[in-house]
DNA sequence: ACGGATCACACA
DNA sequence: TTGTGTGAT
């Protein structure tokens, strides 16, 4: 239920905006495919049946009649001269990454203006009361000869024009009235200022997209779709109160549900105007003290509602379903399919760690099931959860744990003794892991460093302490020396903008982590050698580790996370010397501005100088396409064990190989 | 037997 | 905290 957030106790008026991709899928595809501009277009994923589900759609077919909830095949009906282009498939699902990434150069850009939320895929807010207000003091809207074509075209909510040239005259003209009030000169402002963010969204992403501009987010939401595609949209405060009282209870963010529903049926409320007819009292006597208090204030058109300043999403999840007959009924799909949605959320929490140094700390398995006997009593399916490790492996392994554990659950008690192998009763119709409490890193701490470490200590390991002590000091140093070098590099955790892919593009697509397996039927979890066509790195590994390769060394092994509540930086970044196995196994797994920090003073690496220890690795879990991209010894060193490990009978027994070169490439397994 | 795949958030 | 439910795109 949604709850009313306390006025901030600072009231000055905020210009907040709200920006809307058009159709953005669709928008991808066609700059993918610059042919397709200008042409009825649309997204669809899944075309065995009925032609696949439309999930986005131009304005151009929308024109020939084609809406969204249509099949390809029913569009194509329509519209026979539709182009439907298929979401990317990978590991057997949809894969929407390109379309995430695409979102996040958006935001990078259009975060540049201010406080930036991302809302959705291909949703963003800004405040931008503080470039509003600056721009006012420096150049008031008023004090313009001309304004800028894109802000001329803006909508004024509840300025009357007779036709479509008078309304850019009134807009022009309203933008810069001298006489208006001090709200409606930032609103002007405001409307400037996103115009030539979406100017600089469509020069520098080629994306169009439409935007409100209001004084808090309900209502910049509720215009930013009004004039679409790519135009814009103005609430002054003036225009609230008539706007508000026609408009259909539904059509406000969170009520478009059951309690939209209830307000109409318990209430008779139809529009948000019928509401003002409800003391607060009375709506939070029927709704609850938060939810009633929300009714009132967004009735009249109030709503606290803080931009958040997060650009990045808070959890990252993988998913699909099975619908009807394609039910998953015996343990061996579900394990196959879980299998894969744990590889891609690997690979997308390794991503995130490697850009935007995040470390994820939970793993939550959903499912949804049927039960086909006993059809009675219907129960949903637990969901269920665990600290996260990372590393493919591990996290398909927990995933695997987690189901059986809520299957036990599902089936309850007289069903445990039937949990075998062959189908009884029970379908699965939807399975999705998700990876959540995801964490920023301090940068310039070495508290990356620290972290892998203490996810490797071991209590039983005592090792000699004083050397880590010494090697910290080293960390540090070298780490806030190279900060100072580099202080572009440096993350604000509160302003973190994703830096969309810019390093990955310019390394051959084969090393880089976006690689993918088209082939969904692959059981393997092991990706494509990069077949010698020249991968992107050099000989000297050691001093060069490219982001591909951490990506792919932790797509394929396990940074253990047994710590569940990690949550803490600020305890990592401590002072406690720390008490875990040795340093330089961290080396290869961090992103390179990292490896700075595990530099010693001299510019050297600071290898362990205890060389004595056993390493343990299991080289079914070696991704082998990250073999290219070491020295050429050890190239051959794991292509005898690979070999070896293809020979039948000696097949999934651990290694045991003695710590030497190598042992900067691989950490160790954990003892389990 | 189809809105699929993701997200966020309030509440208990 | 973990798990559930709602609502959104």
């Amino acid at each position: 239920m949604p709850v009313a957030r306390p006025e901030s106790s600072d009231s000055r008026t905020r210009i907040i905006a709200h920006v809307d991709l058009d159709c953005f899928y669709v928008q991808v595809e066609q700059r993918k495919q610059p042919e397709l501009r200008g042409l009825p277009t649309a997204v669809v994923q899944y075309n065995e049946w009925k032609g696949g589900a439309l999930i986005a759609v131009s304005y151009e077919a929308r024109k020939l009649g084609v809406s969204r909830h249509m099949r390809g095949d029913d569009a194509k009906e329509v519209c026979p001269q539709i182009h439907l282009v298929q979401v990317p498939v990978a590991r057997g699902k949809a894969d929407l990454n390109i379309y995430r990434n695409a979102g996040s150069e958006v935001v990078s850009i259009l975060a540049r203006k201010g406080r930036c939320e991302r809302a959705s895929i291909d949703e963003v807010y800004l405040d931008l009361t503080d470039s509003a207000e600056a721009m006012l003091r420096e150049t008031p809207p008023e004090s313009l000869e001309s304004i800028n074509e894109e802000a001329r075209k803006s909508h004024i909510l509840g300025l009357k024009s007779e036709d479509a040239n008078d309304a850019q005259e009134n807009a022009s003209k309203w933008l810069r009235r001298s006489d208006a009030n001090h709200q409606d000169k930032l609103l002007a402002c405001g409307a400037l200022i996103v115009a030539e963010l979406r100017m600089e969204v469509l020069k520098e992403a080629q994306f169009t997209c439409s935007a409100g501009v209001a004084h808090n987010k309900m209502l910049a939401k509720l215009v930013s779709g009004m004039n679409k595609p790519a135009q814009q949209t103005v609430v002054p405060s003036s225009s609230v109160k008539r706007f508000l009282e026609s408009l259909p209870i539904k059509k406000m963010k969170q009520l478009g549900g059951k309690l939209g529903t209830s307000l109409q049926t318990d209430l008779g409320v139809n529009t948000v105007g019928d509401l003002l007819r409800f003391s607060e009292e009375k709506l939070q006597e029927r709704f609850g003290i938060n939810t009633g208090t929300w009714l009132w204030n967004i009735a009249r058109g109030i709503n606290g509602e803080e931009v958040q300043g997060r650009l990045l999403p808070k959890s990252h999840g993988a998913g699909k379903s099975f619908p009807g007959p394609r039910a998953l009924k015996t343990i061996a799909s579900v394990q196959h399919w879980l299998n894969q949605l744990c590889d891609e959320l690997n690979e997308r929490i390794c991503f995130d760690l490697d850009q935007n140094k995040r470390i994820a700390h939970t793993l939550t398995v959903y499912a949804s099931a049927y039960k086909s006997c006993d059809s009675e009593s219907y129960k949903k399916f637990p969901s269920k959860s665990c600290p996260l490790r990372y590393g493919t492996a591990k996290i398909q392994e927990d995933a695997f744990n987690l189901f059986q554990a809520g299957l036990r659950e599902y089936i309850g008690s007289p069903g445990v003794k039937t949990l075998g192998h062959h189908h009884n009763g029970w379908g699965i119709t939807s399975l999705s892991v998700s990876a959540s409490k995801i964490v920023a890193i301090p940068s310039g701490t070495g508290s990356i460093t620290k972290y892998f470490h203490e996810q490797y200590a071991s209590p039983s390991s005592k090792e000699t302490q004083d050397t880590f002590v010494k090697k910290d000091h080293a960390i540090i140093t070298a780490s806030e020396s190279y900060s100072e070098l580099e202080p572009t590099d440096q993350l604000q955790p509160d302003n973190n903008v994703p830096c969309v892919g810019i390093p990955w593009k310019e390394q051959d697509s084969s090393c880089s982590s976006t690689v993918q397996t088209k082939d969904g039927s692959g059981k393997g979890a092991s990706p494509p050698l990069p077949s010698g066509s020249g991968c992107c790195s050099p000989v000297n590994q050691t001093a060069s580790a490219s982001r591909g390769t951490i990506l792919k060394f932790l797509k394929s092994y396990n940074l253990s996370c047994p710590t569940p509540n990690q949550q803490n930086v600020e305890m990592v970044k401590g002072s406690q010397p720390p008490s875990c196995s040795s340093l330089e196994e961290n080396q290869a797994l961090l992103p390179r501005r990292n490896l700075a920090e595990i530099r010693s003073n001299d510019g050297s690496y600071n290898l362990d100088q205890n060389a004595q220890r056993a390493w343990n690795y299991k080289i079914d879990e070696i991704d082998h396409s990250i073999v290219d991209e070491l020295p050429s010894e050890i190239q051959d060193e794991i292509r005898v064990w690979l070999q070896a490990r293809q020979q039948p009978g000696m097949v999934k027994r651990p290694s045991i190989i003695k710590r030497g070169s190598i042992a900067h490439y691989f950490s160790p397994a954990r003892n389990t």
